[in-house]
DNA sequence: ATGAAAGCGCTAACAT
DNA sequence: ATGTTAGCGCTTTCAT
């Protein structure tokens, strides 16, 4: 087992470069090709990646980084990505990093070992250095779920300020003004900027004061986002509606409220983020923000192959996909 | 950019031996070592790992296979497994099968066309001789969460019947007869039996009758979950309490419970399996019975690290891990 | 349509 | 300690 190219020759009585002319579809005489299909069932071989990428210089595999795996959030995205990639002939290769910006970079190193032939990744500003020198390696790149400002690099993001400002606008439409925020507390992130800034905007729109007391942040964490409610929570006068901007914090917060022993929605309206059918696992069920992570995933395994066949010498595109703002019991009408 | 060992000799202006010998950490006179890692550095060289892995016949990837990626399950599981491998020197490659078992046997074909030098998956019954296959080519392979009787692999599972059993126990000190189990509906599988064969030990245990009206399987999902709850809800007399033995179905029937009206603990005392911090976002916060993922996910890339090195000529292992049963207020004592 | 041979970047004898 | 060289399995001219 683990037969070669030349034992499917021998074994056919052809030459290492019919077989290799067969195996890549070339054209091979009708009888010859019966030969071959029968010798390579027989021997069970599989062409050897390796040599052959070492051949053509194409690994045929993308490397796929995020900097976590908690939540549900990246992996319904990895899922989507690696089963795309699969079908234009690519292999995914996944690393966590933990949060681990270093880590990160030192992953990013093996994957040149690997020779991959693009990478995926959700960016983090600190390590723009790093994204450039991808570039400068001229190995295809994608970002995915935010950018990295002045890196020229395409993007798959959604429209998270009107995410957030949809959210809260419904909000203030039941009659609320005192609505808290909780978000990731690294400000310095597109993503978490654009979310705060589609709160504020809402805000303006209605001509609602903004409290700053009320916006939150805190790492992206179940215990963060626990920890942000119970600092909410301690505002007087109290916030009467709250929007949380990720699943992990979300999570977190509905575990502060019931400790504090506050009802959803008679004593606070929740809208979260993410989560999926979770959010239906709750009493009352949770309203949400839903992100097309399928479509992140798929749309951005095909601008990479794009990239990887050479098919776009055009400019970097930002794809802003849309998200949808689901209503369920968790919020109520102010009277 | 993309420098090789040749351009290192040339611009060192030693031979390619030598810088071969210095990048694997062989002997090397102290001022070539200096020149060495200067030109190394400048030249931005990293080793390719597909040619040394087409002239050692070690390709340093391993392939993680799964048959989902919904859940968090897996995930975890995955997240440790990469982690533990990358300290070993080792990438993950990783497929997401979709509950397709088609897919899975093809994207075994891919990995071996990939020249992975193991191979670690939560293996279906149904594609036993793949898994033979795999074996055969002398290909390392680990399980993870359930096994395939018949097939001499080492695996990685936790005591399932145990965890069962306690659970049931536990609700059955608290005075519940009614107890209704709901699980996965590939009753080939081991671990799914072995649950099953936990809540039947715990009821001869006690000495309590076995009602068949109240063990229900579905298909590992959300619906599946709520569907298996719903028809439970249907009988007569109606359960007390309720196991549900993996994550996905349990959030379904928490979905199926509130929408029916009942009230946890008051009409309904339930142990879910496995979410991990998601469990204390309900209210009450709910029991589960939670498994070790990352001691699962580490122990399975140990083992596999070392059939890989052919430290182990040994028999195949099994090795089980201890589940915890995490009691919270989701159950309550029959009066 | 088929075959012979060179070479992708690396490692490992073997010789020095 | 360092250098020369063959060859891993494949693709790809270049002949035939």
């Amino acid at each position: 087992l683990g037969a070669t190219i030349k034992d499917v020759a021998k074994h056919s009585g052809l030459s290492v470069t019919t077989v290799s002319k067969f195996i890549n579809g070339g054209n091979v005489l009708a009888e010859n090709r019966a030969v071959l299909e029968k010798t390579i069932k027989r021997l069970g071989f599989e062409v050897n990646q390796v040599a052959r990428g070492l051949k053509c210089n194409r690994s045929m595999m993308v490397g796929v980084i995020v900097p976590t795996f908690e939540g549900q959030f990246f992996m319904r995205m990895i899922s989507n990505i690696e089963n795309s990639l699969m079908r234009y002939g690519y292999s995914t290769i996944v690393c966590d990093c933990r949060q681990d910006l270093a880590l990160e970079a030192e992953k990013i190193r093996l994957l040149y070992g690997k020779q991959v032939d693009g990478i995926i990744l959700a960016p983090s500003p600190e390590n723009a250095g790093t994204y450039r020198d991808v570039l400068g390696r001229g190995i295809a790149m994608v970002f995915v779920d935010t950018i990295v400002e002045g890196i020229a690099c395409d993007a798959v993001v959604v429209d998270n300020r009107n995410a957030a400002q949809n959210a809260v606008s419904n909000l203030i439409s039941r009659g609320h003004t005192r609505i808290g925020l909780i978000s990731m507390d690294r400000t310095t992130r597109y993503t978490a900027r654009e979310r705060v800034a589609g709160y504020v905007a809402a805000h303006e729109a209605a001509g609602i004061p903004l409290h700053r007391e009320y916006m939150r942040e805190g790492p992206v964490s179940f215990d963060g986002g626990g920890a942000a409610m119970l600092r909410l929570l301690d505002e007087k006068p109290r916030v009467t509606a709250c929007l949380v901007t990720n699943d992990e914090m979300t999570l977190g917060a509905l575990n502060a409220l019931h400790r504090g022993g506050l009802r959803i929605p008679q004593d606070i309206s929740i809208i979260g983020f993410d989560l999926n059918e979770a959010a239906r696992a709750f009493s009352p069920e949770l309203s949400t923000v839903a992100q097309p992570l399928s479509q992140i995933g798929e749309t951005a395994a095909d601008i990479l192959v794009r990239r990887m066949n050479k098919e776009k010498p055009s400019s970097e595109m930002l794809v802003q996909l849309k998200t949808e703002l689901i209503l369920r019991d968790s919020i109520r009408a102010l009277s």
